[in-house]
DNA sequence: ATCCTTATAGTCGGATCCGACTGAAGGAGG
DNA sequence: CCTCCTTCAGTCGGATCCGACTATAAGGAT
């Protein structure tokens, strides 16, 4: 299997809205963040052009012209391609189909979570779950304006329910973790 | 909010063995991996031992000789410092503490799940759902073999229990859009 | 004895990533 | 009409990441 030539998934966000119509790089940022996208996809202006870079390089995307509108910078608009609209399905394919590839940070800490005290640990996880909770509302609030008010069809913002899912289910855990540590469940061996 | 100078993970992963004791880079990758934290750490060595540089060149952690073991390679055996200790417990507790800046693939691809076609779609869900399942399989397997066997601390395997509870709620998801899609309940807008 | 595989230990070059920076245009306030 | 702030559009240098590679030694098979 061999691995695929692109794996940054910022590309994945400009493949995706390049398959809508062209645009320049600019706009695709400002674009993804006002669809709320900003959440799923990590958009840094400093990868963004590295990365359309190599989508161009790949064959993936071309400049359609390199214009300017009205007095503004000049900038390059790109349009995908036929090996680029190919290459878009079969990622996404892979990557619903494949789970893993992802080492999350907060399962690297917990790995460690012996390392703070018990009073320690259960503060922060504390934290966590509050923070946690904002997040969950958060998102509600999104849902709720753009899918719950009739602006878009809800499998254009089906990730946001993934995200809700999975933070519940982490919510729950951190919970109950915070709690086992306060009751004495969750032992700290004396080291 | 100063950022953190070294935010790679496996960096922790090091720091956390050299609380143990001293060692040398491959030894913590072997041992890493003895103790299947392989599946909280993407360890690969290029990046080994350019994270230990980094860490040396910033003081969390010193060289204590070079030696060599009969006629095997020279190798060279590292501690941690004070610096170091302090850093690895305020580094667990923030990332404890705050959730997010993770952007998982799975999401990043499930933006984009309308690309596919609904029977596309369902399939690859379908199949994620299959493997999840398996690695849950696995990671139950583990457990038993280590903490229900009383091998282990149950705090030293925790990390483990936490990836089961995450994915068995992304499995609970992955199947109910599956069969949404099946039964309809999930639109796909015709564009 | 010789060959082959696996384990030990690490190097290196190229790709990627991203924070900090530049520079021009339009708008708001005085 | 001058200054300051924000938005637009992108560049760049340095840090990081990692797959592919080297080289030696032990352990077995032939």
């Amino acid at each position: 299997m061999a691995r695929r030539k692109i794996a940054n998934t910022l590309a994945l966000a400009v493949l995706g809205l390049l398959m809508e119509r062209p645009m320049h790089p600019y706009e695709v940022a400002s674009t993804l963040r006002e669809r709320h996208k900003d959440s799923s996809f990590k958009i840094t202006t400093g990868s963004l052009y590295d990365t359309v870079a190599a989508l161009a390089r790949h064959g993936w995307i071309e400049p359609v012209e390199t214009g300017r509108d009205g007095k503004r910078p000049e900038r390059t608009v790109y349009r995908h391609t036929e090996l680029g609209h190919r290459e878009f399905v079969a990622w996404i394919d892979e990557l619903i189909r494949t789970p893993g590839g992802d080492y999350p940070k907060f399962m690297a800490a917990v790995s460690y979570l012996g390392a703070l005290t018990p009073q320690a640990a259960a503060d922060a996880l504390t934290e966590r779950a509050e923070l946690l909770q904002q997040r969950i509302n958060e998102m509600a609030q999104v849902l709720e304006a753009t899918v719950g008010a009739g602006q878009l069809p809800r499998l254009f913002m089906i990730e946001g329910e993934y995200a809700q899912h999975v933070w519940r289910a982490e919510l729950s855990w951190t919970r109950r973790i915070a709690a086992e540590i306060h009751d004495g469940t969750l032992r700290w061996p004396d080291a």
